[in-house]
DNA sequence: CATATGATTATG
DNA sequence: ATAATCATATGT
C-alpha cells in the first residue's frame, strides 16, 4: 500500500479552509512498535493572533506555542490539563500563527496496537471500537502522539497525514468550538468541523 | 519564586 | 458532578 501525503501547499491556507477539507483525511503515526491510522472526523480552526482562543492569542509566541509561528505541514503537540496530549497542524504562514486542532478520528489501522495504547479491554469490534479515537487526548494516545512529535514535518516519513476518502460538503457540520468559554465573543463562532460517517 | 489555569478524560 | 495532575503562563 503506498501513501499519497497532503502536499505543503494544502496546508499554506487559512486555517478556516484548511479544518473542514482535513475531515476524511488519514492520519498516520508510523512508530517501532507498528502503525496506527485513522480517518480524520472533528476538527477545529484556530485562526491567530486575533482569536481569543487560540494559543497564539496576541502574538504570544512561547517554548509552547513556537511552532505555530513556524512553518505550515508541521505537528503542534501541547500538553492540558496535566494529563492529555493535544495534536495540531500547523496552517498557513510562517509567523502567521494559525492551527487545527484535530479532536476525533475514526480508526483505521493499527487497532490492536491502539487498544493497547489506550489499555481499553479489546470488546467486540464496533462496539469499544468507537471509543478508541473519539477525543483529542484519545487519539493523541491511540497513536502514540507525545511531544516527541512536536514539530514533526507532516510530508515526511513517521507521522503525516494522506488523501484519505472525499466527504460531501452535505455531510460536514459546523458548530462552535469545544471547552473556550474564557474566549467570550469567540466562542460562540462555528469554527468546529464535524463529519458524520455512516 | 508563587500561583492559577486549562483546545480533557474517566468515573460515579 | 468531579477528581486527576502538571507544564505553562504570568505576576512579583
Amino acid at each position: 500500500m503506498t501513501f499519497h501525503r497532503l502536499p505543503l501547499d494544502f496546508y499554506a491556507r487559512p486555517a478556516l479552509e484548511v479544518a473542514p477539507d482535513l475531515l476524511g483525511k488519514l492520519l498516520v503515526h508510523v512508530t517501532p512498535e507498528g502503525t496506527a491510522s485513522g480517518y480524520i472526523t472533528e476538527t477545529e480552526a484556530y485562526v491567530g493572533p486575533e482569536d481569543k482562543a487560540a494559543h497564539s492569542y496576541g502574538g504570544r509566541k512561547t517554548d509552547r506555542t513556537r511552532a505555530m509561528f513556524g512553518p505550515p505541514g508541521r505537528a503542534y503537540v501541547y500538553l492540558i490539563y496535566g494529563l492529555h496530549h493535544c495534536f495540531n497542524v500547523v496552517v498557513a504562514a510562517e509567523d502567521q500563527p494559525e492551527a487545527v486542532l484535530v479532536r476525533s478520528l475514526k480508526p483505521k489501522d493499527g487497532l490492536e496496537l491502539m487498544f493497547a495504547r489506550r489499555r481499553l479491554k479489546q470488546q467486540r469490534p464496533g462496539n469499544n471500537i468507537c471509543r478508541l479515537t473519539d477525543g483529542p487526548g484519545k487519539l493523541c494516545q491511540a497513536l502514540g502522539i507525545t511531544k516527541q512529535q512536536y514539530g514533526c514535518d507532516l510530508t515526511g516519513e513517521q507521522l503525516f497525514i494522506t488523501s484519505g476518502i472525499s466527504v460531501p460538503a452535505e455531510n460536514i457540520s459546523a458548530q462552535p468550538r469545544i471547552n473556550i468559554d474564557y474566549a467570550k465573543e469567540w466562542a460562540h463562532l462555528p469554527w468546529r468541523f464535524v463529519w458524520q460517517p455512516d
